[in-house]
DNA sequence: CAAAATTTTGACCGGTTGGACAAACGTTAG
DNA sequence: CTAACGTTTGTCCAACCGGTCAAAATTTTG
């Protein structure tokens, strides 16, 4: 009995891997109901039975594509440590947030669909593992309060802080670039960002002098 | 001929808004592929044909939601003015914004969805209406940031952050009562919320001295 | 009351979708 | 070659879904 590792041939990896990339692009611009499995099996390059092959049931790919989603995108917050200069590090962290949105926004917008509905497939994920690990690094930013490193404020607000103004240039990219309008909507759009979030969480709007 | 207004007797009307209600909870928590007719229609306390007898089509239903919605939506930000302290100003346009957030979430969620799928049915009005309202918006904060009422920044991006940070709270409020946990979840949370937002956006994270 | 107009419903239809299945195809090992 | 195993596909099905339609029920109007 091998429940934990039940892969089998090089072969099932590979389309394995290759059905899950195409959903993921099938499931982040139509949703999980709003999607097909004809949909998903046509950009795999296979038919529908050949892909329910490998995946018995449309629910399993989402599950799979999931799980996988929330190792890589809690990753820069798991890298969020002790070591080093506060403000540097949550500068570091906002950036790597930001670099998220802009190279993964399908993996973004994947979650935003699962939460927005309501998470009624992630639900215990949130509460458990996610909830554990966002205390901790609350613990660690409430030291660095305590220290006078930083400004005293709610320190899981400021994860949502970072969190919502980050992912807003993934699942939103399309007001984002329909408001900045095509001149500057471009590539240059993720620089301002960067550069806008790293004045307002270190200093805030009040001027100067 | 009288196009612009077809609305008929007050039945009707009662009818075509116990509709609308019913579509915004069902769509706001299903998306649109995602919701069904009938479901609307059981929600609304009538028959599918009942139903399509006051909408044609399902897309009826979302299209006059979104119309409206984006009204009441916006309404906020068209507000804001030049007359008043330009720091107070922003301040309360943030507090208006997740006051909707807090009040509206429905909507927040229906227009969010709609979004993230690529905003098909509302593509014209982004960058139509929406772009010359936050064009508008933008060159008054400029005018702030000349006269140094406000640290100078990016004012296009100024205003993504709020809307990013406060309609976090109505589209990821799962996410956030989940992370919270049972005690601090509750309805608090929105004024810890208003009280975090308030700092970040006047002063940052820096400490004070 | 009676005719006309409006509202409601049951039955139905064509198209789509998730999924099952067995047969065919390919590949590898003896 | 051939048997065994893994892979692929055509066909099919039952459930669902958006929408139609005609008839029935109700309300409005004269």
């Amino acid at each position: 009995m091998e429940g934990s590792a039940p892969r089998r041939t090089r072969i099932q990896q590979e389309k394995r891997e290759l059905i899950l990339e195409a959903a993921l692009e099938v499931f982040s611009t139509n949703g999980f109901r709003g999607s097909t499995i004809d949909q998903i099996a046509e950009a795999a390059g296979m038919s529908k039975p050949n892909l329910l092959y490998y995946f018995r049931r449309k629910e399993d790919i989402h599950e799979t594509l999931m799980q996988r989603l929330l190792d890589t995108w809690l990753a820069p917050l798991r890298e969020l440590d002790d070591i080093g200069d506060p403000l540097t590090e949550l500068r570091s962290y906002i950036r790597r947030k930001l670099e998220m949105a802009r190279d993964f926004p399908r993996e973004s917008r994947l979650f935003a669909n699962e939460i927005l509905q309501g998470a009624p497939r992630i639900m215990p994920l949130l509460e458990g593992e996610l909830k554990t690990l966002v205390d901790e690094k609350a613990t660690i930013i409430k030291g660095w309060m305590r220290a006078g490193k930083i400004a005293k404020t709610d320190p899981w607000h400021l994860i949502f802080s970072i969190w919502a103004t980050t992912q807003h240039y993934a699942d939103f990219d399309v007001q984002v670039r329909a408001v900045l309008g095509a001149d500057r909507g471009g590539d240059g759009r993720f620089e301002d960002a960067a550069r806008f979030l790293e004045q307002l969480f270190l200093d805030g709007l009040k001027p100067k002098d």
